[in-house]
DNA sequence: AGAAAATTGTAACAAATGTTACAAAATCAA
DNA sequence: TTGATTTTGTAACATTTGTTACAATTTTCT
């Protein structure tokens, strides 16, 4: 798919404002000339998207470096039904797939689309492991990044496996009140978590009622504060 | 865990037998004499542990790559009450934690426990940064290991995601199935797909005689064929 | 081959979760 | 602020899954 569009002329440019690329996790602790320096001495192309652009398809090989230079991309799988399921929002200065750059199976496994006019930075892999070999800061960086990912993963699986919702939900809670918090902020909206946990939404809602009559929990709105961490502790062993 | 441990003398040794590095992941494709050319130029060490030997404690910092040389070894977690799950398998030439010796979590998430007698290859990792930047291949290698770390529970989310237990066979059936195979066969026992899949093992079992009863598929043994394939694309539809 | 161990099928019942629907509450946007 | 939209709580009921138990079958080991 992206190897195939065209584009008119102004979509590809030679230079641009690096700039932005200081908050990229990729050049994370490296100052913006040095950036610039860095960039202008490899082969690289920059592809702008109109937002509700399809910009890669679930299948499609990876085989570049691909980096949100601006705008806001998301990820999302399409079922045997044709019904779309929104994975992720990858803002700039984000990378897409980072994690299928390498590996056995260097197909994008969700379908690619521009949120907001976007523009992408990509760069060949060839060219991309000369880059990691000649410069110690951007090698951690990507070794970061895709080992966050797994961690990420990791932890989420570790929810996943508990096969009740209360274990899921005792295990979320105690993860966030680790270092001595008895509250904290449910970052995001029951339906979201819900969705997260691949569980049904007023389950999610009458086991949160549960765990908060049972004593174990206060929650108002989504500010969660652990009463009982005793018994939250006890529901981990599902 | 592993640094404050003390072994007599003979634990530790300076030179070793290289060949069985050659089916190290992070060494495939380098000849064994190159390996050892690589390996005698860089600072490291070997341990030794028994059969049944806690090697890590989960919670421990991950501050260097630890391949296992030789043995078997086992990540297992403990759970509130004492209850050892195992998690994972890793025998010689495999690597520890991987995915943990970069990014922000630089803890080991699970006990690692010795299953036969185990020889440890242990590399700091600034050493290791080193030997990534002056060798593209070592480089390729572990780049790849942690990206088919993460494509591995990608995949496994994917499951884990169906709500029903149907689903995530489907899924499961089909993914293995993609290449025009009908027939497949389960290369675990039922009561490990079951764990698999965070499931309970007579519940998978009453599904999967549902499936055949229903003429999407014909299960005999661990021997899976896909009956109706189309049926079997709408419960992936959960 | 034969015994022992592990795996699988199955059944009955309890428990948990999903589904649908609707109203109350909170949040967002004009 | 107000009106619109999203989120949340809740209830009734259907469906799915877990649990326990036991026998049949298969695999493993000697």
């Amino acid at each position: 798919m992206l190897q195939n569009q065209k584009f008119p002329a102004y979509f590809y440019r030679k230079n641009m404002d690096y700039d932005q690329l200081i908050q990229a996790p990729l050049f994370r602790g490296i100052k913006s000339e040095e950036i610039e320096k860095i960039l202008t001495g490899i082969d690289k192309k920059f592809k702008k998207f109109k937002a509700g652009t399809l910009i890669v398809h679930s299948g499609d090989p990876v085989t570049s470096l691909i980096i949100v230079i601006s705008g806001v991309v998301k990820g999302e799988m399409v079922d045997y039904s044709g019904r779309v399921i929104k994975i992720e929002d990858i803002p700039a200065p984000g990378a897409l797939a980072s994690a299928f750059l390498f590996g056995n199976k260097n197909l994008f496994p969700v379908n690619v689309v521009a949120l907001s006019d976007t523009e992408l930075m990509i760069i060949e892999k060839q060219v991309f492991i000369r880059l990691l070999m000649n410069n110690d800061i951007i090698l951690s960086n990507f070794l970061d990044m895709i080992s966050n990912r797994s961690q990420f993963l990791s932890e989420k699986i570790r929810f996943l496996n508990f096969k009740t919702i209360k274990g899921k939900l005792a295990q979320f809670i105690l993860q966030r009140t680790m270092n001595d918090r008895s509250s904290f902020n449910l970052g995001m909206t029951q339906t979201e978590l819900a969705d997260y946990f691949a569980v049904a939404r007023p389950s999610l809602s009458r086991v949160l009622g549960e765990l908060e009559d049972e004593g174990l929990i206060e929650a108002r709105g989504k500010a969660i504060k652990v009463i009982d961490r005793t018994r939250l502790l006890k529901l981990t062993s599902d």
